[in-house]
DNA sequence: TTGTAGGCGTTATCAT
DNA sequence: ATGATAACGCCTACAA
């Protein structure tokens, strides 16, 4: 309830003055930075951050723009909102969560509103309109993901590249050769337009290629009984395969249930290793899924970090964070059975 | 970029005019709310939330406080997140996520920037000094759970009651007698002043003595492997259990792995229903849990569209929302084996 | 180093 | 039904 102004009378100082004490503006001598602060608290004051951002032009509001359609997420997008709102948090800014419709006309009432003062786009498209919206709308922001071409944008990413690498390396380290992969379905049909899927697909074709093995794909649905029914068309069409990397949570369940079904034991028979999934989700599993877990908590401080660097204008330069999935332990891998 | 002077100027109005046809405050002839109107679209006229906020001393933001050191949710927690933040966009107002320690010294900052209009408050406790900081700060606020006496206060809450009643009477109706209870701790072992927990106990413990059996009841760690333990547990020390209640995501998983192990079915030999989790998590075991439903979308829109009424004055009375979990079919509960 | 004063873009009170 | 015009609480040149 207490203003500057009764801060400034109480410290017998202008409104001014103290203005520049809370913002460390300008200069201010110990002395009457001494009395402000004291009045200060003797008031219990606090800026009204609202009056601030008026004056100022400048919100301390940053907007997590997610699908609207999305009604569950999973751990990684979980440990990313909360993750982010923290670090939001650390740096004095509050983060607002805001579902928008793939159409990306909610788009335009926020970043028109003078509310929000940087934005962060979820589950970006490897075409995305909303980004276009975006540049035309002149609010700073920064992808979660990347589309097509985002040379010229802020974002952070998982580094699929090297996680699908780093999982070769360490399945063929096991005595591995014939590796299959499992992807999910974007749910809205767009495979061929999502990022995540189509990195994925194209590291690991490369790095089959690489070492001059066939590379056996498939995708599905993200569901337990998708997965099964992946397990048993992996071996019908696919019976030298001995390990399978999965990029799909639910699915990995439905693997690891239709090998077993089948008579194939996991991980004696089968390897399987889950990338871009939890620790959580793999500790769910019987037995626990080996697992690439992806960095959300790293993403979602990184990617406030980077905004509000971006914003307060020490930004330096674009900002391009890759991080790769981290190997972790569990019960679903083993060496290749010789012979 | 357009503000209302420059509405008001190519429409040949005053500018209060404009806020007059904007926020419908006042009569405004049709010529001129035409005339205002075309004169808005053709600038892309959006109001400015903020000065908005600053002149009518209430901001259309909600936050939504959960405790700081949760870093993951499960997916009733996010069914709630993404569901209030739709519930209050269409109503015009955004949602913040705002992690507070238990200390409850964030909340001062919060309530006092007069950047919130009002607050929501998860995971209450039964004993919760949030609630009363909250009291003392004169924000409006509703709690999502209930503390020991809620009767003066505002809440939505899963009603633990009649969801264990509805449990009990889905059991027994399959012949059940000896039926058991598994519930989770609650991480800061505060565990007897965890809402949930304290009033699903005691509706089981009620219950069970309204048939004349005695009630036995587990609480377990929120991990598969504890599960694994309690599985175990129950069958050295209640061997004529044929069904159990858990209320616990990650322990049920344990459960049926625990007994399957053990050489009992799920669910021929022992039936388990899982309460308060969702149709994704149950969707994941195998066999597929039989679930009472949490009402995770529900609770959301329920708790933002009373917060708010109350903040508009359309409120009428207190806030006492329960709504039990729902009944979905699964594959792990069955009739009870006779003799 | 500190003070003065004019906004920031609305809302809301009084007039007309 | 419409128009002036103070607030709202703070920021920020510009002065002193």
């Amino acid at each position: 309830m207490a203003t500057m102004r009764d801060v400034a009378d109480l410290a017998g100082v202008s409104i001014a003055t103290v203005s520049f004490t809370v913002n460390n503006t300008k200069p201010v001598s110990p002395a009457t930075r001494a009395r402000v602060e004291k009045a200060m608290d003797d008031l219990g004051f606090r800026p009204n951050e609202v009056a601030r951002a008026l004056a100022s032009r400048r919100s301390r509001i940053l907007a997590l723009l997610y699908p609207a359609l999305q009604h569950r997420f999973g751990d990684t997008s979980s440990r990313f909102f909360t993750s982010a709102a923290r670090a939001a948090n650390e740096r004095g800014y509050n983060l607002i969560l805001s579902p928008v419709s793939n159409d990306s006309a909610e788009l335009g009432e926020l970043t028109t509103g003078g509310l929000v003062a940087g934005v962060m786009l979820m589950e970006v498209q490897m075409d995305d309109s909303r980004v276009d919206r975006l540049l035309s709308s002149r609010t700073p922001f920064l992808l979660i993901g990347r589309n097509r071409d985002p040379s010229a944008l802020d974002y952070v990413d998982i580094d699929f590249e090297n996680t699908v690498k780093d999982s070769l390396a360490y399945l063929r380290g096991l005595g591995h050769t014939h590796i299959a992969l499992v992807t999910g379905n974007t749910g809205n049909s767009e495979i061929s337009g999502y990022g995540p899927v189509v990195r994925t697909t194209a590291a690991f074709a490369a790095g089959m290629a690489a070492a001059g093995v066939a590379p056996v794909m498939v995708s599905c649905d993200e569901t337990p009984r998708a997965g099964r029914e992946s397990a048993a068309h992996l071996l019908d069409a696919s019976p030298q395969t001995t390990a399978v990397i999965v990029m799909n949570e639910h699915a990995a369940f439905g693997l690891v249930s239709g090998f077993t079904h089948r008579g194939i034991r996991v991980p004696e028979d089968m390897s399987i290793l889950s990338i871009s999934s939890s620790p959580d989700m793999a500790a769910m599993s019987d037995p626990e899924l080996t697992l690439m877990a992806s960095p959300g908590i790293a993403l979602g401080r990184m990617a406030v970090e980077a905004l509000i660097d971006k914003l307060e204008g020490h930004a330096g330069q674009l900002a391009h964070s890759l991080i790769a999935c981290t190997y972790t332990p569990g019960q679903s891998t083993a060496a290749a059975r010789t012979g």
